[in-house]
DNA sequence: ATAACATATGAACAGTTGTTCATATGTTAG
DNA sequence: CTAACATATGAACAACTGTTCATATGTTAT
């Protein structure tokens, strides 16, 4: 049976270098981890709340209203940032506020701006 | 016809604060390119790619041979890296050794990796 | 020229994702 | 209790994505 995978028969770099690439990878369950994170920011929809949420807490009904788009198209987003813990919540009697869990956020987007800026 | 949004009859926040956080939302362009930005991160074999050539340069066929896949997804997502202006490359002969383009890339995956590492 | 190697790319397919729609849950006021 | 409002959620569907496979392009050596 054929391999899988092809790719040239020799390594062109340093046996030395690729062990050492291999020891300095993360856990492949961090790896994985890290590309779910990335992929909530991978949305518009979701960044633009999470941008909205920079201001001020704010609940789904105003996200909504502010970002034109429905309801419930706005809390399917916020479960998933939620669940990335990427934002928290805190309800007030009908309403459910929104707000950023932490400065990574901030951080991220940040620099990702830059990078797109550049 | 009916409204294709539906939210709240009133916004609970105050209209200055809805004011304001319109004003400060970057353009639809900018929000736009940087949720493509994280979706290029947003998968695990680019990640890896990355983390690779945090170490040093590679070319296609040993970034293949380290991470045990086809040189052909390899290739492909270098192109996407490429493309997001991740990565650049060099060609030597027969060989195109790929590395990384600048350094937000650290910065946006080491604050990823800590979120997730809380 | 041809052969061998390294890389790139187009088509196809399965798997994933974001929205809508309908409806359920939770809360408050009467 | 019921009505009204705010939010959450499951199903369905179209749109998108990552890999494989086959093949094309580019480079070097002979």
């Amino acid at each position: 049976m054929r391999e899988m995978v092809e790719h040239c028969d020799e390594l062109h770099s340093h046996p030395q270098l690729v062990d050492h690439v291999k020891l300095d990878m993360p856990d492949e369950e961090d790896l994985y981890d890290l590309a779910e994170l990335f992929k909530v920011f991978g949305d518009s929809t979701r960044i633009r709340i999470l941008y909205v949420l920079f201001e001020s807490e704010m609940c789904v009904c105003d996200i909504a209203a502010l970002l034109s788009m429905s309801q419930s198209a706005i809390s399917h987003q916020l479960r998933v940032l939620k669940q990335a813990r990427l934002v928290r919540s805190r309800r007030e009697g009908k309403t459910v506020y929104y707000f950023l869990a932490d400065d990574h956020v901030r951080v991220i987007l940040g620099q990702g701006m830059e990078h797109v800026e550049e």
